[in-house]
DNA sequence: CAACACCGTTGTTTATGAAGGAACAATACC
DNA sequence: GGTATTGTTCCTTCATAAACAACGGTGTTG
């Protein structure tokens, strides 16, 4: 097979394998014919018309009519049921993000470690008109976002240093780069419980996070609300940050965590 | 490459795209290492791994510790979740799915007609200990389901004909195979507005099945609730008919259907 | 109404990239 | 400590996927 287009990262992986999920995920975004699809992936016709075939045989693709375009098939929820079934947090968070962000009105998500990445693996829109953008199945800056730092707070410091090796990015001026100041934030988010973040990674955007625990108390999960800072009922202020920690809590406590019985009042 | 299995529907579809997804369905099953796949679909160890290199490196796979297994990625929720955004029906038929499983004590599913098969696109499951398996994404029998007849049901006959022109399978020996006792089937469901199955496809299973409309009224999808006949609260009672009945007017009424009102009472 | 432009599909050919087989490195288990 | 089993990696080979061009529709336009 000739390849006139450059080959950059071919180190392994299955070249076909590859294209058909950049294929399907290209459908993902809507409706889309073969020469459009060829074009904006740099494949020829034939290869993306074969592909879509076969992806329209096992389900994953549907042609709504014949010699039409394509689109998302019905088989991509069987494997996302099968994946939530296997995953209990997930499960137990739906009904919470759903309550939260109605309260809230702002968008809630639901992020964890996954493979050597943090995806946010749930969400609910938020219920006002405008609304930050986000995608289940996307990843999140670590020291940069509300979700981020949650989740790093609640690592061990040797696994820390892993997620922080490369340089720290700047996104907006108010990005901290500083790793003896990161440090320091880390440590006020487990003192306090629960992380701010306001236009770090994009400015106008602000972000509350809190841990979600497991039976064993670790912070296995983080749970956010975020919004513009302006023009919706979303703040960064106690009465949100109280909202997010309750329902933090409901979720760590449907995941078996049991709060420590608060220290009986001295005297 | 040597194919020494037997490759009998090669007519065309991309082999390793195909394989692909085989595997990721296997493992959607649960956690599998890779000898046990290699065996499971008859390749090679090193097919095997290479593959789920490439399918954990776009996400849809994960390996969660260095040489263990795999098990699905969270990047399956990315493409279900963009499915669902485009798909109006089942965004407004998953809080109805909910409510109604749980009043009913039964399981509910919605269906619809997707490419030439029907299709399970949304389900909740039973609230009760023994329930019905089934899966987001399988298909349904036309003839001999609930689901299936009411979307055959509510078709022009002459499509109806091409979805029964292969013979009828029987599973029990309540599967109705006769053509003309279908028909008469279809008349009923249509002037009842329900459809009920009584171990047709599988012996003490039972299922009753409505029609959803669209804003036009047609009958797009169908929405059931099934259960064992014996063992839990689920009966094929008018009391469970009314109440999947209720269900599925308030979905069409989501999607923009009007009922007609009532013709006033005569004298 | 015919000519055109566009789309998705389908042959055919070729060398590329995926499959095979075996050896390799880690574990876990006697 | 040996042994069995796991997932990974090499290397070779040829079957397979990519390219390219021609085809058969559909809708549009002069």
């Amino acid at each position: 097979m000739l390849m006139q287009q450059e080959r950059i990262e071919n180190g392994d992986g299955y070249q076909t394998v590859e294209r058909a999920f950049e294929l399907l995920e290209s459908l993902a975004g809507g409706p889309r014919g073969v020469t459009e699809l060829a074009v904006e992936l740099g494949l020829e016709k034939s290869t993306v018309s074969r592909m879509l075939k076969t992806l329209a045989g096992l389900g994953y693709a549907v042609q709504p009519e014949k010699r039409g375009a394509y689109q998302l098939g019905p088989r991509v929820l069987y494997l996302a049921d099968r994946y939530l079934d296997a995953n209990r947090l997930i499960r137990e968070a739906r009904p919470v993000l759903e309550r939260l962000a109605l309260e809230a009105r702002a968008s809630a998500h639901l992020a964890r470690e996954v493979g050597s990445q943090f995806l946010v693996v749930a969400k609910e829109a938020s219920p006002e008109l405008i609304q930050v953008a986000s995608a289940v199945g996307g990843s999140c800056v670590p020291h940069a976002s509300a979700l981020g730092k949650v989740l790093l707070a609640g690592m061990k410091p040797a696994l820390r240093m892993r997620w922080l090796q490369e340089p720290l990015q700047r996104f907006t001026e108010k990005t901290i780069v500083d790793r003896a100041a990161l440090a320091d934030e880390f440590e006020l988010i487990e003192r306090r419980g629960y992380a701010l973040e306001a236009g770090e990674e994009h400015l106008g955007v602000g972000c509350i996070g809190a841990p979600v625990r497991d039976a064993g108390g670790r912070w296995i999960a983080a749970l956010s609300i975020s919004g513009p800072l302006r023009g919706t009922p979303f703040k960064l202020d106690r009465e949100h940050i109280e909202l997010l920690l309750a329902h933090a809590r409901a979720l760590s406590a449907a995941l078996g965590y049991r709060e420590a019985p608060a220290a009986a009042p001295v005297g």
